[in-house]
DNA sequence: TCCTTTATTGAGAATCAATCTCACTTTATT
DNA sequence: AATAAAGTGAGATTGATTCTCAATAAAGGA
């Protein structure tokens, strides 16, 4: 058994909820997905491989694998929430171009030490990184010179 | 006059718009408030100090503040936009407690030098910070272990 | 001051991601 | 197999945000 599907059944038996097929299949979805996802690429993968499950459970699952730690809410563009899966993903800065959505990650580790000894200062216990820049990147910061 | 009103009129003029009354008022009103806002915030803001405007015009409004530079875009919390004036005001990083919504702010000194040596490595011109820790607070954390 | 042009506004309609409802289906257990 | 509890799907609902368009305000010239 992969260790993911591990984790999220003993999160949801803790819980007395149960790893259901729909559940397994959004599972497995998530991680075949090697970036950030929202919940139409997910229905979109599942519907693809005649895994169809409804966009109902994907949103009720969603906060299910957010809280056993096994995916962030990482970001939200063009007014949508995306996901992205963390087992093993160490954490990083998304770079988010406002005109083309280009995200680029960059390392978090020169950063992550000082994060850690705020957040235990403040006994804060952190579930989610939403460490995001957003702006320009290079190609579109020149194209916007080149218009004026 | 204002050096935010200064700043906003430059920004107008050379896109060939006007500071006109209702975003005069919008302008004062955001840098009134000296915590995180949403447009209901503003709004009910407004309409205290009998300055009402349009939720339309605050929507329209606010995207003009945030490429003038005199605001950003922050963080986003119980489906909605927040916002918060930025000029002489560092950077910060926000810890939101996903159960009682308390939003913390903490100095990013020590993080923003390898940020912009990041962003200018990849010649990424950043326009809004969002750095976002969510998880939960020592109270929240507290009162979750009690009740198990 | 009046006129013309262009930008702007307000009110309400429209959009659309996310949530909710509820009758039906699975799953686990006896 | 029977029962109870958890889970699902389809479609309705919600609510922040955006859009539309007729009416209004601002700026500059005559």
């Amino acid at each position: 058994m992969k260790e993911y599907e591990r984790l999220f059944t003993e999160y949801l038996e803790a819980k007395g909820q149960r790893l259901t097929q729909p559940r397994r299949l959004i599972l497995e979805a998530v991680f075949s997905l090697h970036d950030h996802f929202d919940v139409e690429q997910l229905y979109d993968r599942l519907r693809i491989h005649n895994e169809e499950v409804s966009r109902a459970t994907i949103y009720r699952t969603l906060p299910l694998l957010v809280e056993s730690g096994l995916i962030q809410h990482s970001l939200r563009q063009a007014d949508r929430d995306f996901y992205e899966h963390i087992l093993g993903h160490p954490q990083h800065l998304h770079w988010i171009c406002r005109k083309c959505g280009t995200v680029v990650e960059t390392s978090l580790e020169m950063v992550l030490p000082h994060i850690n000894k705020v957040a235990s200062q403040q006994r804060f216990q952190i579930e989610d990184y939403q460490l995001n820049l957003r702006g320009l990147c290079w190609k579109c910061a020149d194209n916007e010179n080149e218009n004026q």
